[in-house]
DNA sequence: TAGATTGTTAATCGATTAACAATC
DNA sequence: TAGATTGTTAATCGATTAACAATC
């Protein structure tokens, strides 16, 4: 049965059911149960098709699902046929490598633009992506509709280069400053996703504690 | 009331509570009160001290907690004080961008070396840290005692040497290869901490769906 | 002392798992 | 047809929130 609100856990899982039926499509694999999924996953295959049933009934009594068919149903849900402008903000090190090796086509997004503060990088371009004068930034939100920014800056430079990019009505922020920037109550449709790298670091440190 | 089990849920709020108690600090915040602390972080006062009774008594009735103990303690729990080996594998954009800019030291460890394929790079050093040939890892982790592997190469590779770096008897690994590599029985302990920018990404691009 | 705020127990809410009729 | 497997409803489990006595 279709739902309205879909719980974050389940949205959260969406990617991972990507990536293995990607996978499964590669092997040749053509149709799959949801226990065989679940085994697959270490899930169980109760809850897969209770994650499946909240989008629509994509599964077929004694076959089980289409892996090719159940893949298309999960991007689209996840809108990853849909190409949206992205830009980042900071080529540095990491904006860098994220330009060069991160296929943002794939999770639905064309990379439009690069800005940084650096002489030396300026109007130069990274891996087909021009990179443009960070003061240019507030002007180029007014002529380019930007759905999402991609925040690789230092985390002194996060809040205010958050707020510019709110205010110009930027839809998503995917953050890698390890900043928790603020979000003002008028901009609170704005989605924040964060790469707190270091939180991922330190609950490894826990987990291996003695 | 100490609990044995701490839920994961309870585990992965950790870091944040450092980060935010760690802001208050420099902001010369001495001490503060659950629900003041909750709103800061947007979480309920009671499920701050809810939190916080999983692992003692920290707090004083009236008072509150004390900024600056209630961060060591935290740290202390995450064990960031404990200064553990760790090296990277696969140098290339992403892996120099972490050696480069991620303070390893803050998330409690020391990059010790770096390894590649790269005739290029094999024998260079990257802020402070050697790079050495990848055909030495092998050799290397059994006359170095390291706990954790930063994997920063490409998918392909992953599952190869994550079964050289898990039969060599490292602790956790921190995965940035995108791929979840199968880790067998004989490895169960081994703790994994995957960096999905992709599901990160599809995630967003879910909820700034129209 | 009076007010504030803790740690903990109980209540609620939400997510996962189990069970099963429907049906391919 | 018989076996397999779905989608969904009900049961269970776990996490969050509320309430409150204890006490600084």
């Amino acid at each position: 049965m279709r739902k309205d609100k879909i719980s974050n856990a389940v949205i959260r899982r969406l990617p991972r059911y990507c990536r293995n039926l990607a996978a499964l499509r590669r092997e040749g694999v053509e149709r799959i149960s949801s226990s065989a999924l679940g085994k697959n996953m270490g899930l169980t295959a109760s809850q897969i098709r209770q994650d499946l049933s909240c989008f629509g009934e994509f599964g077929q009594q004694g076959y089980g699902y289409n892996v090719d068919t159940l893949y298309q149903e999960i991007r689209e849900i996840l809108g990853l046929h849909r190409q949206r402008s992205a830009i980042l903000v900071g080529a540095g090190n990491l904006g860098r490598a994220l330009i060069r090796n991160f296929d943002f086509v794939d999770s639905g997004f064309r990379l439009e633009a690069a800005f940084d503060v650096r002489p030396e990088l300026i109007g130069t371009e990274m891996h087909g992506v021009p990179v443009h004068d960070a003061a240019e930034l507030g002007p180029y939100l007014e002529t380019h509709a930007v759905a999402v920014a991609v925040l690789t800056l230092p985390p002194q430079s996060a809040q205010k280069t958050a707020d510019l990019l709110m205010d110009k009505g930027i839809r998503g922020i995917w953050n890698f400053t390890n900043f928790d920037f603020e979000v003002g109550e008028e901009h609170a449709e704005v989605v924040v996703e964060s790469m707190h790298f270091s939180d991922s670091l330190q609950v490894l440190s826990y987990l291996i504690r003695d």
